[in-house]
DNA sequence: CTGTTAGCGCGTTCAC
DNA sequence: GTGAACGCGCTAACAG
């Protein structure tokens, strides 16, 4: 009836044998032990509700077993799709996981990042939210693993793992003009502060000429109801002689537009609605939203993997793929007949 | 230009000083030292880049401030939604939250709860997959504070913080009534493993006789296309002198259902539909699904105060709710006439 | 006010 | 095959 946890130390006495029989036990030398001092320590160890204190083994040297990952917007469906990639990918490699959220705000950022480090993971996944250079700068220095995952940072020498930015806004140009659309109307949030939004847009604007299409460009400021709704009642009522499409940068993008869609009477379709991010509800909403899905779950081990290939305890040698392709998923949003 | 983490040690030697002022600086006693002693130590922590370490700390007995939570499924909306409770609540108090995530598989509850034993938390809020009652109950009497969210565990004599069920079955059936549904379908998933379903479903039975509705309940086993289909399309086809309506146990049963209606070429609200859980996509579904929303930040930071109050430091005088109340959504899907 | 000393729980030499 | 002794980075007595 232990009213705190067991040691090593009691496993031991009660064992009869001593502190390092025991830790040899529970580390990877437990053949070494005689059977019967192995039954023993098994049964203290039971008796007692013995784990092993993690921190402690850290401590020496034997690394924390942990890795960190700051997240931006814990509340966004990608994010949380990449969240559920890469703890599954960690805890397959024996590490634990643990995440921060920063609710998108450059301050909290900092100081998740800093409790991060304070926490010795040995490894740190980041989909930044604003620009934390000098910290993260500083981590790299100390020699703390770092991935960056969908965002890369200005001025820091660091993998970035996602999605294949350019080759998602070809497949959807591509599609859109497959399907007859002709001009289009490309919708993102604030590019500053999220590389990927910066490489979808420009991408946007070359492709768009490449592909000799009426374009046309919204940053939205505020996903708020009526944000989206003077640039979409403006584009919705332009003479033109073919379909006119909206292009959606992400998951909130879509979210919003669908909803302007509603606001306006607009009819998804006879006005093409192509969303970047997959997302369950796409199915539902009449005739179904057309998407770009992106592979979360291989975006989360490539990151893990990455990040393992930097320990020097790793040979590096887990395949690590930076650029991911998505899945185009095809519904009634994109057939200009209805 | 460390090359790995600096410490405590180096900080005082360039500090010209011993750790124990540098520790003290980084305590909570700053205030007990020269002006000039300070400014030294902060410009050799700063030139270092050193971090406390937590681990370490923890080890001598501070406390790790680190808090655990075990989520059965992260890809819920509902379950990401407390956890971003949990943590901006755990954060305001100085801690930091690990998140483990089971994917609702009882083996791999098994196997993080020991790992989050293992990392010193210093509580626990656990939202169970299945009823690890013998691992729980170790911990909670090794002295480890418990807390439960939305699932009871049998035989654990833990604190359970979640929606107030009861009430949330009175009011989805009390507005039900209001709009003139007679007959409803109580839709749930696998009740077995689920604490807060099994209280919705005996309130739901409860109370359908107290109001002398007609009524039919449903347990989906699987989520997928096509399950529900022969019972929705029987119990639509009834013959009935009064408005029929589907009741959802929860998210995932309302997005299952929204499907079959669609399937079966369903009109919401003529069928009226309501969902307990509010997702963003409700709004969305033409003409609108009715909800009952969680206060889940409400819920989550209830859930840290009951941990606190266990703590041993702490005087236990956080104000805890432990039952909560939803909030109804009004929205087309309950309006018979359309 | 400040430095010295002794552990916290554990892994790791090294001898036996 | 096994056990004693040391150190990891830090805090907490206890002097000075």
């Amino acid at each position: 009836m232990p009213s705190s946890r067991a040691t090593l130390i009691e496993v031991a006495k009660l064992a009869g044998t001593s502190k390092t029989s025991v830790s040899r036990y529970f580390g990877s030398e437990r053949e070494r032990l005689t059977a019967k001092l192995q039954s023993q320590i098994e049964q203290a160890a039971n008796t007692l509700g013995y784990q092993p204190n993690l921190m402690a083994r850290g401590l020496k040297g034997g690394g924390s077993r942990l890795l960190g990952m700051l997240v931006a917007d814990i509340r966004n469906p990608f994010s949380v799709a990449a969240v559920h990639g890469v703890e599954q990918a960690a805890r397959a490699h024996g590490y634990s996981l643990i995440v921060c959220n920063t609710d998108n705000d450059p301050e909290q950022e900092q100081t998740q990042l800093a409790s991060l480090a304070a926490y010795q993971v040995e490894g740190l996944i980041i989909n930044a939210a604003g620009q934390p250079e000098p910290q993260l700068q500083a981590l790299m220095h100390s020699g703390i693993p770092l991935v960056l995952l969908d965002r890369e940072v200005r001025q820091l020498d660091a993998e970035v793992i996602g999605l294949d930015n350019t080759q998602a806004i070809d497949m959807a140009l591509d599609h859109l003009v497959q399907q007859g659309y002709r001009s289009v109307l490309y919708v993102s949030e604030a590019p500053e502060h999220a590389s990927a939004r910066q490489e979808r847009l420009k991408r946007f604007k070359q492709q768009v000429k490449t592909l000799g299409l009426d374009s046309q460009t919204l940053v939205l400021n505020s996903l708020d109801e009526h944000s989206a709704l003077p640039t979409l009642r403006e584009f919705s009522q332009r003479p033109a002689c073919a379909p006119k499409a909206v292009l959606c940068a992400n998951g909130n993008v879509t979210l919003a537009m669908v909803r302007s869609f509603q606001h306006l009477g607009l009819t998804m379709g006879s006005i093409g609605l192509l969303g970047i991010d997959e997302l369950e509800w796409c199915e539902l909403v009449s005739p179904g939203i057309t998407t770009l899905a992106q592979p979360t779950d291989a975006i989360g081990q490539a990151a893990v993997a990455c990040l393992l290939n930097q320990l020097p305890q790793h040979p590096g040698k887990l395949a690590v793929q930076a650029l991911h392709s998505p899945t185009l998923i095809i519904r009634g949003s994109t057939s200009p007949s209805g």
